[in-house]
RNA sequence: GGAGGCUUCGCCUAGUCUGGUCUAUGGCGCCGCACUGCUAAUGCGGUUUGGGCCUUAAAGCCCAUCGAGGGUUCAAAUCCCUCAGCCUCCGCCA
């Protein structure tokens, strides 16, 4: 919503104000390598004169030094205003994004059917509950000591991630992805070139005493891996699926999804990313599309994608489809993966650019989640619960859970063999 | 954390002490052309990136670019300062 509300007008003010930027940056940059030009054939004849000659030489250059001097400061200033000014321009959205805020989008298709389970004789329990019987997920020793949206992962639970990691990096590197475990903490420019320092930088995690970031996605890592390097085209598509921490501040969600890890500070996310020419951007949007609703459609759970609204794009991306797992205890479809096309908005501010028989330009960046882990825990203990409280394991995830095929309460779980001294 | 060394137009490299002759040397790779049954070899030419001018186009021209930024100077790859990255050694540490 917050994105849709910025008029349209202050963006026109936006772009005048950075045009007259660039056209000051222009003619102080010509009169800055005239000046230049004239400063060198004259530097050419200093060594070889004498005398009174070589005075006056040298006084004529003392001044053509000053007036280098000034058309270079003026050139900067230019320049850095007209940055500045550029960084503040979110992306172009596509025409056929629907408009409006977070409630505007469009479904596209709806994969799976929800359970139901008046049907079936019982009352579904929520995640949090289950997590609890399974002894998969502990919130309140987490809440002692990170606070609130902090989680454990406990036992089976903690086994139910690397699962889930394992067979997501083993769908991507099927599909031709490379693998990358990537750094979590980032230099102000990755972050700003991936565009989460414009409105969204309020929910970035930032350590003042070394200007670091935390990563909100291996998406800023991985973006960033190919900064300011000249890729030819022939290497293209290059596709990543990075695995990393994620951290979250989540300014502005009080009071929201307070119950449970559906939204958390930290979580681990396998992330899938590419890069690829500008006219291939839209097809290869619509393959990471692809390979989202293959791993959602393995995973056996219900869920619709939607064409995200121009007011909920965020700043880098032209268009976004959200894959929205169903939940059955919230009786509705909350977003699990998100697949952006940034085109090539994220490149041209980290100078990541291609080479073809046309010469550079800036090529296309795409992310697209595979697998975030505490929302798809989620989605899975809800929608593939039993009466009992065990969990029915899908296929896919069988291999790295030692062939078991459900999760089963545990008698005597966690709680009795410590339990916190205090409350 | 401490001490020292290094960073040059794809890769390697000359140049830095002693500022102007650097319009940055040479090799490798790559591209084009020539020659040659093919390949190879050989010869000649080209080969950073960004901005601007000019042109139908090609070509050509100007400016910047020697890790980044600043300073000194008429003039900086070269001298000074700050920072970054890499390497070596010491300390500490998983």
């Amino acid at each position: 919503m917050r994105a849709s509300q910025r008029a349209r007008g202050e963006d026109v003010a936006l772009v005048d104000a950075l045009l007259s930027a660039d056209e000051r940056r222009r003619s102080s940059g010509s009169r800055f390598d005239q000046l230049r030009a004239e400063q060198k054939t004259l530097g050419k004849r200093i060594p070889k004169a004498t005398g009174d000659e070589k005075a006056e030489l040298l006084r004529q250059a003392s001044e053509l030094a000053a007036a280098v001097k000034a058309a270079d400061a003026d050139q900067n200033e230019a320049a850095e205003e007209a940055q500045r000014l550029l960084l503040q321009l979110g992306n172009i959205v596509h025409p056929d994004v629907p408009v409006g805020g977070e409630e505007d989008f469009t479904v596209l298709e709806t994969i799976g059917t929800p359970r139901d389970f008046a049907a079936e004789g019982f009352e579904p329990k929520d995640h949090l509950e289950l997590g609890q019987l399974l002894g998969a997920i502990d919130v309140e020793r987490a809440a002692k000591v990170s606070g609130s949206r902090f989680y454990y992962l406990t036992g089976v639970g903690a086994l139910l991630e690397l699962a889930l990691v394992n067979a997501a990096i083993a769908q991507a590197t099927e599909a031709g992805f490379t693998p990358m475990l990537t750094p979590a903490l980032v230099k102000p420019r990755a972050m700003e070139g991936t565009g989460f320092l414009g409105q969204a930088a309020e929910n970035v995690y930032h350590l003042e005493k070394d200007d670091f970031y935390l990563v909100g996605t291996s998406e800023v890592p991985l973006a960033a891996y190919h900064m300011d390097e000249i890729v030819d085209v022939d290497r293209l598509p290059l596709r990543y699926a990075g695995f990393s921490p994620c951290y979250r501040r989540e300014a502005g969600t009080y009071g929201k999804d307070t119950r449970g890890i559906f939204r958390v500070h930290q979580f681990d996310k396998v992330e899938m990313f590419s890069f690829v020419a500008p006219e291939e951007s839209e097809a290869e949007h619509a393959r990471l599309l692809e390979w989202e609703k293959q791993w959602l459609s393995a995973l056996g759970l219900p869920f619709q994608v939607i064409d995200v609204a121009s007011g909920d794009l965020g700043a880098s991306a032209s268009r976004k489809y959200d894959c929205e797992a169903w939940i059955p205890t919230q009786g509705r479809y909350r977003e699990l993966t998100s697949a952006s096309n940034c085109n090539e908005f994220q490149a041209r501010r980290l100078a990541v650019r291609l080479r073809d028989e046309r010469g550079t330009r800036p090529l296309a960046t795409l992310n697209g989640t595979l697998c975030a882990v505490p929302r798809t825990i989620v989605a899975l203990l809800e929608n593939h619960q039993m009466a009992d409280g065990s969990v029915w394991v899908p296929e896919v995830l069988r291999p790295y859970l030692g062939g078991r095929t459900k999760l089963e309460p545990i008698k005597s779980g966690l709680e009795s063999v410590s339990k916190p001294a205090t409350k």
